[in-house]
DNA sequence: CTGGGGTGGGCAAACGTTTTCTCGGGACCG
DNA sequence: CGGTCCCGAGAAAACGTTTGCCCACCCCAG
């Protein structure tokens, strides 16, 4: 008895030994076929795969025949045959990064309600944090997407999706992929650190604290250095100071412990995004600060629980849903149209909320 | 020319002009077969085939040209030409509800986790409130996938549960499955409401207020009934007064507003989920009652922004990573096994975390 | 009435893979 | 030295679907 080898995490190898599980060989499990329904119908195979697929421009009394038959049969086609020899899957591939926070599931609704539209399948699968990982994710979905729509891929998987755009259209969401050829969607993160560093200088504040994202990660840079950009040409008199976070809760509430035991005492604090900002917001409250007369806080995203904090937080409005759908439909129509699309670059444009952690405010869910 | 049909929402047809888009009869753009890579190395595809499998025990001079071969023209076996003849997919669908809200990252987390330690590709979807848009999305998965992961179905899809029991595994999260034959994994909702109940009524706490879920969602039911169950035990001096929501952060505003203009002081709220709670709360918030002072809160998930609300949420832990992971453990075990699991019902424990929303407290994130 | 054109539908090939069967060769034992 | 057995690898069938090609039939016109 040749036992199936355990599946191991080998990247050295092309992943062929991955994802086939269970029983060999039991005969068909999987309902009828075509041949079944075309049988029942007393037609041939060709005859019912053209009705079903709308082909079909003969008899009408056949076709309802047809039609009738596999509804009763529970027909349904199966995809790995038809994708064989269509060559195509009717299902995208979805590579993500760790899974951690609200601002993922608004993405996924996202792009899981505009795929479910066009009746596409999406396959989908988290933590590519790494090139070798990503490019293992991808290889593993090929042969069954027809697309892969990556997402806040590091900054090092540039050969990986030049690799992957030269075999399928791509999208990329987070990072400039012009360079692998691939069209991305990018958040307009230098415009909104400015705007929160612009509020944050007409408000008067002076010592400004900011808690990075993960350097893996486009979005973290971006804001990170725009911000830094925008305090630098403030002036002298305005300092700033970093702390370092990796987009999670808890590295807000870490990030917030560390300065506070700073020397200096911060008027203003920036989150690279509303995690944090919400981890932060927290360690402030236990160390008895109140937010936002001792220290103002901003976030970044407007995840939809922002508005719901206490205080409200003040946040870079990212319209994140729409931003996977626009994903989405770009790869769609690239996918569509069978060829890559042009590499460009779009971007998402963002907009500063202010809300009770920058300033005092006393109504409701804005 | 006979243009394709547009892809139309019809749930009386089997379905079969779903999801293949892009421009027809691409030739080969998929990359090297398992011939190209037999005729590289000199050998026949059945050996290429027995040796990327892991099959092979011949020569091992032979073997690794043969992976050698395969690595460099960067082979990937065709995923739909094998579960064609393996008549197994390597994939498991997801049947989501509507994705709002924190609970459900962590809940995909879990189940990502798992199937990609496995190897096992992943298929979601989500929005099949209804069991016709149910059946739908379980049946334009047929053929993909090799089982079905439905979680908290409308209390209405049993037959459709049933259905899809008898041809493929399934496993049931949030409601009672057994009687369509698949094995579920539930929520103790009962207890934790219980457990809410009773830390109410040790506080002293007289005017209760409730605020429910969604009359499609089995836990939003077990949460309520189990608390109602548990206040009337409590004696004629205690009220409960029950105010609809949703499980949106939205009608927990909602809710909280109503109760505000109801007559009665409530002392307690108990909002059956976090994200509720948290919407209560800002409404709390803003209508200037201080919590727990004035009105306490306690809310159920303990997604993980409950710790760090202002002040920190009450709630009942909910496992919910490992739920999913167990979940996705249970319908792994059950498609390698072949055959359905014994159609039983697991229960996930949960447990009361008491925190500053109920009681007064200073200390940081516990 | 007959021939031709148009059309409806069947036949068969092809998609890429796994797996059974079969064949050939080598080694070991008699 | 010869026969038998075992092992390794190739040939081929099968999986379920789509689609190009061709045949046959029907209808209409000459």
């Amino acid at each position: 008895m040749t036992a199936r080898k355990p599946v191991r995490y080998n990247p050295s190898r092309p992943s062929p030994d991955d994802a086939l599980i269970g029983p060999p060989r039991t005969p068909n499990t999987v309902g009828p076929t075509i041949t079944d329904v075309a049988r029942e119908a007393g037609v041939s195979a060709a005859t019912v795969s053209r009705i079903l697929n709308g082909r079909h421009h003969g008899d009408p009394a056949i076709r309802d025949r047809v039609q009738a038959t596999a509804l009763a049969l529970g027909y349904v086609p199966h995809g790995g045959a038809r994708s064989l020899v269509t060559r195509r899957n009717g299902a995208l591939g979805v590579l993500l990064p760790n899974l951690f926070g609200e601002f993922w599931v608004e993405f996924l609704r996202g792009i899981d309600d505009t795929s479910r539209e066009r009746g596409i399948h999406l396959l989908a699968t988290s933590s590519h944090a790494d090139p070798v990982q990503l490019r293992n994710a991808a290889a593993a979905m090929r042969g069954r997407v027809d697309g892969y729509l990556i997402v806040a891929p590091g900054n090092r998987a540039d050969d990986v999706i030049t690799m992957l755009a030269q075999t399928a259209p791509v999208v990329v969401v987070g990072i400039d992929a012009r360079a692998s050829g691939a069209p991305s969607l990018m958040i307009d993160n230098a415009a909104g650190a400015r705007a929160v560093a612009e509020h944050a200088m007409s408000r008067g504040f002076r010592h400004l604290a900011m808690i990075t994202g993960p350097e893996t990660n486009g979005d973290a840079i971006a804001r990170r250095d725009a911000f830094r950009a925008a305090i630098a040409c403030a002036g002298d008199d305005v300092t700033l100071t970093e702390f370092v976070g990796d987009f999670s809760q808890d590295s807000g509430w870490s990030a917030a412990h560390t300065m506070l035991a700073h020397p200096r005492r911060f008027e203003f604090c920036f989150a690279c995004n509303d995690s944090m900002a919400i981890g932060a917001m927290s360690a402030f409250r236990d160390a008895g600060i109140r937010v936002p007369e001792s220290l103002a806080i901003a976030g970044f995203d407007d995840v939809p629980m922002a508005r719901y904090l206490t205080p409200a937080l003040t946040t870079v409005h990212v319209p994140i849903e729409e931003l996977g759908r626009r994903a989405m439909s770009m790869l769609i129509s690239s996918v569509v149209k069978g060829a890559p699309a042009k590499p460009t670059v779009q971007l998402i444009t963002t907009t500063l909320i202010v809300r009770g952690s920058t300033v005092m405010e006393s109504k409701g869910p804005s």
